[in-house]
DNA sequence: ATGCAAGTCATACAGTCGTTTCATACGCTC
DNA sequence: GAGCGTATGAAACGACTGTATGACTTGCAT
């Protein structure tokens, strides 16, 4: 594990920094996903990428900018390919409300598109960001603020579009239960053969999902979820 | 806030631990559920709490151990609620499948009332266990293992059988989209004025709804969602 | 009064944290 | 080949971590 890669050629060709920063945010990536921010420290990340202690600190200032930076090198391509997909969608609808499951689709598939913004898989950076939202961190949740504001705004508006019979503070809260379902089930599906051990219900009898399965899946939950009658427009109480 | 509430009296009048194992225990829950386990210090706890930095040590053994008190002291009371809840419907309807909104009301209203387990907002406790989830802690793991193993299967059945046309494993995943949707709702609802700063799609106009109201959109998502016709029954693959 | 057990206190421990330092090795331009 | 800027290496920094120790205080039974 400290094994500084066999293959690594004994000095680089040019004077930029190569494949090393390339390396810490790889495996920060990851560490911070499966141990959380906090749970990781420098040297696991040196040590498990075969680097030397500094070269964080020299790469990246600080342990708190390489967050960041781990961050922007995945939200950056994910959230451009979200609003690629809705202004193909839009464009073929030509001015007409889009359908409320193609929306659907347009915001979770580029998650599991794993090509999208480099070679890991998006797993890692998604269980992040489900950690990073409940950070008091000002400075995560400005970055965070940054790159999902614009983003989620065009999505409201396309669902709001989609089901008008909604107000806008219910497409708000809609999204965001929808938001902790794709959250929770990605580390769920992440972590499959753990489940068990979590002990949420059931054991399913059959196999892991597929990542297509388990999106179709919360397509069609969430679809059902937001198509769901209207309860703040009446002001019912809770029984 | 490292004034030891002047309020305090100067010595228990009995032997045994007084206030101060539980001024640790409702200091440890808010500042976990804030900052997190990794990221809150046996020194942050007995500061906020007012106490002696050994107390935690004296009182729980070790911060682990700490950890774990503080999720018993919230579980037992929050899902022995929740089964009570559902056996009170279940005698009621006499053999009959349930409402799926019942259901989904006795899960999700213990968590609303402040009162269970203690006097302390359900919120903190709940961001704790949203946060740990994550965490690849075993110990933990299997603690919520035990406290949500047969609280879940008991839900999945009552959900299987207001829902008839779903595969058992849609019912998993559906209550663990659902599990999400609370988690996220919930930390957001606690944070509700940062959430500008979150950014995540518009400002509501209206202020914070009520804790029944959040609830009332919840059940009435996750039973549109729940209810949402089956896909993997044809085992239809993503478009 | 005396002894005892429980609780609190200040202090110290060894370990880990993020970061800094300085020396060294490299590819490049002159 | 000299000089330069960039990258890596080993070691150390002070601050902070969870935990342990021993003295002190308290309420109560003897």
């Amino acid at each position: 594990m400290i094994e500084p890669e066999a293959t690594s050629k004994p000095a680089a060709a040019c004077g930029c920094s190569p494949e090393t920063r390339a390396a810490i945010l790889d495996t920060a990536e990851r560490l911070f996903g499966e141990n959380g921010v906090e749970g990781t420290s420098v040297r696991d990340i040196t040590h498990a990428a075969g680097v030397n202690l500094g070269a964080i600190n020299y790469h990246f200032g600080t342990k708190d900018a390489l967050v960041m930076a781990v961050f922007v090198r995945r939200l950056e391509p994910l959230n451009r390919e979200r609003l690629r997909q809705l202004d193909v969608l839009e464009q073929k609808a030509g001015g007409q409300p889009l359908a409320l499951e193609d929306v659907l689709g347009a915001f979770f598939k580029p998650i599991i598109q794993e090509e999208v913004g480099g070679k890991l898989p998006i797993i890692h950076i998604l269980r992040l960001i489900s950690r990073c939202f409940q950070e008091p961190n000002p400075e995560l949740k400005a970055m965070l603020k940054r790159h999902f504001e614009h983003v989620c705004s065009r999505f409201d508006n396309a669902i709001l579009r989609a089901v008008p019979e909604l107000t806008l503070d219910e497409v708000f809260w809609r999204v965001n239960f929808l938001v902790g379902s794709l959250h929770h089930a990605m580390d769920m599906w992440a972590r499959f053969d753990w489940v068990p051990i979590l002990g949420l219900g059931h054991k399913p009898k059959q196999e892991r999902p597929s990542r297509e399965e388990l999106i179709a899946q919360l397509i069609a939950f969430s679809a059902g979820g937001i198509r769901a009658h209207s309860v703040w427009t009446k002001k019912q109480p809770i029984s």
